[in-house]
DNA sequence: AATGAATGAGTTTTCATTCAT
DNA sequence: TATGAATGAAAACTCATTCAT
């Protein structure tokens, strides 16, 4: 995450030492439990620093004011998320195209869906949060890793990678987000995540796979 | 939208007179403009019936409480997007498949970026809103529509349509939202949106078009 | 009753035609089982309106505020209680005191306890209303009727009547009052009216019976 | 007080350090000062905060909500009128019927008259107050300790101890909040006072004294 | 005369943040 | 450094009363 984030939402310290660390760990996995057992509009820091057993006042040693948790515990998971897409990415250089797909569909798609709870829960506490920084960041690790990845494709040799490759994250994303905020039944959603990888190659293909 | 609302959020009164659907309708300018330019967490009900030139009493005798005018304001919006999408499925019966992508992609795309910043803010008066029924019926309308339409192609004959509509659909609906959150350049919007059209095309082509 | 009401709580007008009493009976029994069903802090004018079937605006003709008709309504059942007692009262002259205390007795405490319910939220609603003058007529009528009673009683004879009679007037309608307050079991209740009975007997004996 | 209080009804924490008793006592003190001056329907809790000296925040970190400051102001009033009485009951076991009923009657009128506008504040905060416990649980510490007072008694020997308990504490008590209510002159008042206690006596003669 | 929509001051309660200990 | 009591502005919501129709 190379974009810096807006000043007002720096964490007063980056926690250096092991106890630290602790702490800070404790407060972001508090501040899910709260969000999945009482929802944003009870998210309070009180309740926060009370679960994640610290007092208000260190929690406010760490993050200088609830946004800033927010923020940080945005950027920990989108960082997560980050981290995991890349290294699948990076695995499946060199391989071909309908794989690609499918590893990149089915990493993205386990990591929203294995707790897709706490997936709801984040964006709902990232209403009313200056994250673009975040997002804008999150995407340009995406792209370039999924390019990457593309160019190295044996199968494949694209025009403009540069748009197929935004296209093609766009409607992973997107696609993966829709299935999931309606609550599908399992079964649909597990359709839909093969079509979806069906339409993907197809365009592919198309473009100069 | 034949689907109960939940029965709490259900508005005090139907507003029936002349002057009664100038309130309602003024509160609902009110809580898009509060919400456009204060944002969310500054979204009080004061601050609406300030703005839509009543007094908060006379707007908790149409909205029980805030959700209620929140759900509200989803569920009109919802009905009339659905009216939109609706009537351009309706126009397109019979026509050629390409044409009939072209035209659900536009339709929605537009009723969604024409007005981005009203859109936005929709979604984040949302969270934290019961609203999973209106979601529902929203996406079954939809889904009758284009079914509906797509079912009258002459150049097509798909084996599980119905599997296909939804897929088409979530990858729609999502890429839209998808793009339009991450506040992509002008441009490239319109790039994507093409790319998207052809991403369609080529699924549908392949599942028997 | 013929102490005068505090002026700012005359009902605005005396309801003269059969209309008005009619509007007027019903307001108070709507009163009443607003105060049954909901509770003092949930008395509101529109609910009581509502319940009696007519308008605020319609109640608000024959009690120019909610205090008025809070004490109109506990005039009336003062009245109403002062009527019961003192045809009690009249009915007993002459007859032995033994007879007369149980017949006292009885009276008050059958019309308190047969819809103990009732004289409850009245005792609730009266609180911070200024009725004492309404107490006051309440306790002259009682001590009339009671007093002109006890003196015609053939075996006893009293140095100090009023004292005699004000003290088993203050007796009985304070434990009256605790019993049903106290919300004690009902043999236990009966249990204590004999002895109440008897109490009263022995005292009266002792003064001149 | 060994009954347990409606769950709903504790206040939030129980002062432990000096400083929190101290606030808590000025709250109390703060809500009866409130109620003589003001009365109850204008007892607010920013009001009771204001007198008491604290902000409204912190009164509401001892009591959760209004209802719980008047239960425990009640609560507390009546602790330590049951103190009282215990105590002279204790400092009369062995003493004659007449003594006792004397010293029983004077310590229960005394503690209620002393402070009568408070007593009188007190009885309308308990209105549409969930109390029914905090009256069980006095009504039973004034049970046992009269009940072990009247045991001791060297000149009576009662059939029913327990029922003519009930009856004396039930018609001292009654009697009492009625004479205070109605707000008769003091002279009367002493003189009722006096024909209480007599009327006791005859009744506990005849029951056995 | 009857209606009931509109008013807005007033109520309870919450919660981010500070700061004395 | 950690604590958690104290703060008070701000929020949601109510309800007696008025008055245009």
């Amino acid at each position: 995450m190379d974009v810096a984030a807006p000043r007002h939402l720096n964490p007063r310290k980056r926690p250096r030492q092991a106890r630290s660390t602790v702490t800070v760990e404790a407060v972001f996995e508090a501040t899910i439990q709260v969000l999945l057992i009482e929802g944003v509009h009870r998210l309070t820091t009180t309740r926060v620093a009370e679960r994640a057993g610290v007092s208000v006042g260190t929690m406010y040693q760490y993050f200088p004011h609830k946004q800033a948790l927010l923020y940080a515990l945005n950027e920990r998971y989108l960082d997560r998320l980050a981290d995991r897409v890349e290294d699948v990415c990076l695995r499946h250089h060199g391989v071909s195209t309908a794989i690609m797909v499918e590893a990149l569909v089915t990493a993205y798609w386990e990591a929203k869906t294995e707790r897709s709870d706490v997936t709801r829960v984040l964006y709902s506490s990232a209403v009313e949060l200056d994250n673009e920084a975040l997002i804008e960041a999150f995407a340009r690790r995406m792209d370039r890793a999924t390019t990457a990845m593309l160019a190295t494709a044996p199968d494949a040799d694209y025009a403009d990678l540069d748009l197929i490759n935004a296209t093609l994250l766009s409607v992973i994303f997107g696609t993966v987000r829709n299935v999931f905020e309606r609550n599908m039944p399992l079964t649909l959603q597990v359709e839909i995540r093969k079509q979806l990888v069906a339409m993907c190659l197809s365009y592919l293909k198309a473009a100069g796979g």
